[in-house]
RNA sequence: GGGAGCUUAGCUCAGCUGGUUCAGAGCAUCUGCCUUACAAGCAGAGGGUCACAGGUUCGAAUCCUGUAGCUCCCA
């Protein structure tokens, strides 16, 4: 049987996971006699393409869910997509314009139907590029949060909520895109710095009451936006401000029309800025939209859907934002009421799509009471605090307690078609109803509202936010909703745990445990880990717009997947950043290299049934003990969710146990035979060990299982059964540390006299206790490369030397020994166990140490005093014998 | 403006309830090796006032206070 020298990625990979597929392996049905164990996926959005961060996100939970399925339990990965109102209907929308169509030339349903066709074409993608990376997911459950199950759910839940309360319709402060007809949200407005002007425009104090004459007196406002002012409700200066102060129950007159507008003091003007003084337009701008709620301003909207001035502005009706800024500038001149016009850099708000500038406007828009909320399901905050739901890291419920305390309502609707449609239906005078359908819509007017005529009934035009999808996920991808007692939900939910990025802690995470106690009355996962965000080497966020991210399949493709996984995990502890390099990957490709190379080493064994190597068996025990120590450490990495350490502590194992001591140690000599026992030994060994690396690795591994072994086609690695820690001697391990301390001793020996690594050396050992190295003794002289290995309580003529304990060791070396530079090494090591040994004196010999220190720590510390002594004895004795 | 967190080797990070498993890992660097499993490798080595300043303690990378710098979240 030949094995190719070199491993090959591509060929492997798509081997194995056809293979898996076709025996459905990741298939999950509930299984009463097993544990479930069930991950659900964050969906990533319909338009994407695999980044950086998904690799990460999906790598780490593959680890789990493979591990989890090799232990035994009914592992569950539960994959889709979310449909991504905003991002989505950006894409059809440019979709159309490129075919000269515009969405506002089109129905809905014309729209709707080219979404769903640009889904179909493209939605898909992501979910295929996550096999390329090897993720084991029961596709058969993909799910998509606007199919009509999932929609059925957002719509029922909706419903519900209204009739409870939960949500109502209220003002908010949206980003108005002018040209676009629509609000954006925040991350759809484009923030520049662009040259303005500040216009000081004067407004005139008066007093209103009849026994206070007016004071005839000005004030001057700084304002970029002067057309605004016919929006104005109050001038608003900080109660600090000495030059203001006098103003307390007095009124200013706004320019041009004359309205009567309050005076107010509130610390958040900015004494600095402009004049001091502040104009407040509450209904367009987001600052003074505060600070009218505050002081129970009234609310004067001057603006059309295009950004035209309407008829509460009184003057220049008709007339655009940009066009009626100028001619107030102009009237206010003519009135002698702009002091003056400076220019000024500021920060304007830009549409993503139309480039428009941003108006923030008041519309009305639908919410979720998150207070009465959170007072409904208390345990959306203590099941996080009292560890119930666990986030990794931990520091993450303090973010999350913050978020809590300080919540606000929840706007959940948006102006789009893509997505759920509000299912609230008004009639003409303006009633309306909630209702799942518009027949239930009809039953509700007319009860409700029985003197009306009901026709004529109108659809609220808007959808729902994703996240009012994405938070039903781990209930709605089981049918929870429609039908909340069949198997798959009752066996699987709660699921076990989730792993997304700290950026949607609050949109998606918190929100998913606010809707499993709402309507399931259970957390829907007992564990979060947040991953990191990938960063570039700079530390800049990976993005398309930055062009810093590599493509993941062009990174597949080069270091294979396994590579790229490794490389990904190796440095990614949970809720750190990851700045990703692609070094990494090399480190994971040199990984697979390396097991490989160990597989062909073995592989390449003749066997011969005579041989015996009794020498052997303590290289076997050795390397059973050291593995069931470091799987008792893997073990404890992964109960605390910290994969890269997990993962290191494998990588250790692998190479530098495994790779470089056991199988140097039973490795046989060049073209010769190796022992049956010692073979059968070292596969059981090395299966165990691929198993390990198998969550992490799951191409190679599942190679090499097969090339191992004869096996049955269903006999996968992947469904093996996880190895279990079995008793370890710790004797044999601190047994084998001194060896290998010795055999690097040699080493150090042989390369600083610059001897071959074949030159065959001897070595005495002068000990009282023989049997410290009596089991190691052969594969001390195997690994060493030694001659003779002798005990003499008398040191050998001209030898170079080291002592490890008490215990000292020569290396004869007739020639070689430069004795002034053996006695330069051995008074440094003198020296510095001699300042050891006094600072554990003066600790010993401080009276509140010994008195206030636990016992156990004064006993390590005349251990150690009484091993620094013996070792000052050891290095005296060689010292003096030189 | 409010909040959270970070600062340990050249780089990325571990270091739990203070006590040699406390100064560690991987990568990088340096030295010597093309030793037939692997140069994508082997054998070794060097490298840190634990951001700074105080304090608590018998004892501080670890606890407390302050200072500086950085990051994120919310507004």
């Amino acid at each position: 049987m030949t094995i190719t020298k070199t491993y090959n990625p591509k060929e492997v990979e798509e081997k194995w996971y056809g293979h898996w597929l076709q025996h459905k392996f990741f298939k999950s049905v509930p299984n009463p006699n097993k544990k479930p164990f069930c991950i659900v996926i964050p969906p990533p959005n319909v338009t994407g393409v695999l980044h950086m961060g998904h690799m990460l996100n999906n790598t780490i939970q593959d680890v789990l869910i493979r591990k989890a399925r090799m232990q035994g339990m009914e592992a569950c990965w539960v994959p889709g997509t979310d449909h991504a109102s905003i991002a989505t209907e950006a894409k059809v929308v440019a979709m159309l314009r490129e075919k000269g169509i515009k969405k506002s030339d089109i129905s809905r349903e014309e729209f709707l139907k080219y979404s769903w066709e640009w889904k179909e074409k493209y939605g898909g993608i992501i979910l295929e590029q996550l096999k390329k990376l090897g993720a084991s997911c029961d596709w058969d459950r993909t799910r998509f949060t606007m199919e009509p199950d999932l929609s059925e759910a957002v719509i029922e839940v909706f419903v519900k909520m209204y009739e409870d309360g939960l949500i109502y319709k209220g003002n908010r402060m949206v980003n108005w895109d002018p040209a676009g007809k629509t609000a954006l949200s925040d991350e759809e407005v484009i923030y520049k710095e662009v040259n303005s002007k500040l216009y000081y425009v004067k407004y005139q104090v008066i007093n209103s009451s009849d026994d206070l004459k007016s004071p005839d007196e000005w004030v001057i406002v700084a304002t970029t936006r002067p057309e605004t002012i016919l929006g104005d409700t109050a001038l608003c200066v900080n109660p600090k401000d000495e030059r203001y102060k006098h103003l307390k129950n007095y009124k200013a007159l706004v320019p041009l029309i004359g309205r009567e507008i309050p005076i107010i003091y509130d610390e958040y003007v900015d004494m600095e800025f402009g004049t001091g003084c502040l104009k407040v337009t509450p209904a367009h701008d987001i600052n003074d939209y505060n600070l009218g709620l505050k002081h129970k301003l009234p609310l004067i909207d001057i603006f059309t859907d295009e950004g035209f001035l309407n008829e509460n502005a009184q003057l220049f009706i008709g007339d655009e934002r940009f066009i009626a800024r100028k001619k107030i500038a102009k009237a206010l001149q003519e009135k002698n009421q702009l002091d003056k016009i400076e220019d000024i850099k500021n920060n304007v708000g830009f549409s993503e799509r139309t480039d428009a500038v941003i108006e923030p406007r008041l519309s009305l828009q639908w919410f979720v009471d998150m207070k009465k909320y959170l007072k409904k399901n208390p345990q959306v905050l203590d099941a996080v605090m009292g560890d119930e739901i666990k986030l990794h890291p931990a520091k993450f419920k303090n973010t999350y307690k913050h978020w809590i305390d300080n919540i606000k309502d929840w706007c959940i609707s948006r102006q789009l078609w893509w997505g759920q449609r509000i299912p609230a239906y008004y009639l003409p005078s303006g009633e309306y109803v909630v209702a799942k359908t518009l027949e239930e819509a009809k039953e509700k007017f007319k009860s409700q509202f029985p003197n009306t005529k009901i026709e004529n009934i109108r659809q609220d035009e808007d959808v729902l936010d994703t996240w009012y999808s994405s938070w039903l996920w781990p209930i709605s991808v089981f049918d929870g909703f429609k039908n909340p007692d069949n198997p798959d939900i009752k066996y699987y939910y709660p699921t076990n745990d989730l792993v997304t990025a700290p950026e949607i802690l609050f949109f998606w995470v918190a929100r998913m445990i606010m809707a499993g106690y709402e309507f399931k009355g259970k957390k829907p996962f007992s564990n979060v880990y947040l991953t990191s965000i990938v960063r570039d080497k700079q530390g800049r966020k990976m993005s398309k717009s930055l062009g810093n991210s590599p493509d993941p399949l062009d990174l597949i493709q080069k270091y294979g997947a396994d590579g790229v996984r490794v490389g990904m995990l190796l440095s990614s502890p949970a809720g750190n950043d990851l700045l990703f390099d692609e070094k990494l990957c090399e480190q994971g490709r040199n990984f697979w290299n390396k097991i490989w190379n160990a597989f062909r080493l073995i592989k390449g064994w003749e066997v011969d049934p005579s041989l015996k190597r009794p020498e052997n068996e303590m290289a076997v025990q050795w390397f059973e003990a050291k593995f069931n120590a470091s799987l008792i450490e893997i073990e404890d990495h992964f109960s605390k969710y910290r994969l890269s350490d997990a993962l290191m502590a494998v990588y250790k194992l692998t190479w530098d146990d495994f790779c470089a001591w056991y199988l140097e140690m039973i490795k046989p000599g060049f073209e010769q035979p190796i022992d049956q026992k010692t073979l059968d030994a070292t596969i059981s060994i090395f299966e165990r060990l691929i198993k390990v690396i198998h969550p992490f690795m799951p191409f190679i591994t599942e190679e090499l299982w097969h090339e191992i072994k004869e096996r049955k086609e269903k006999d996968c690695i992947l469904i093996a059964e996880w190895p279990k820690d079995g008793s370890s001697s710790s004797d044999i391990l601190s047994e084998a540390d001194i060896a290998i301390e010795i055999i690097t001793n040699i080493r150090n020996i042989r390369n600083t006299k610059g001897l071959a690594k074949n030159t065959e050396l001897d070595l005495v050992i002068r000990t009282s206790d023989k049997n410290l190295y009596k089991r190691f003794e052969p594969l001390i002289r195997k690994m060493a490369v030694l001659k003779e290995l002798t005990y003499s309580q008398e040191k050998p003529e001209a030898a170079a030397g080291f002592v490890i304990k008490s215990d000292e060791f020569f290396i004869p070396l007739k020639g070689e020994i430069d004795i002034e530079k053996e006695k330069e090494n051995i008074l440094k090591e003198l020296e510095y166990t001699k300042g050891f040994l006094l600072s554990v004196d003066k600790k010993l010999s401080n009276e509140r140490f010994v008195s206030s220190a636990p016992v156990q720590v004064v006993e390590s510390e005349k251990k150690k005093k009484a091993d620094a002594e013996a070792r000052i004895k050891a290095l005296e004795q060689t010292l003096a014998q030189l």
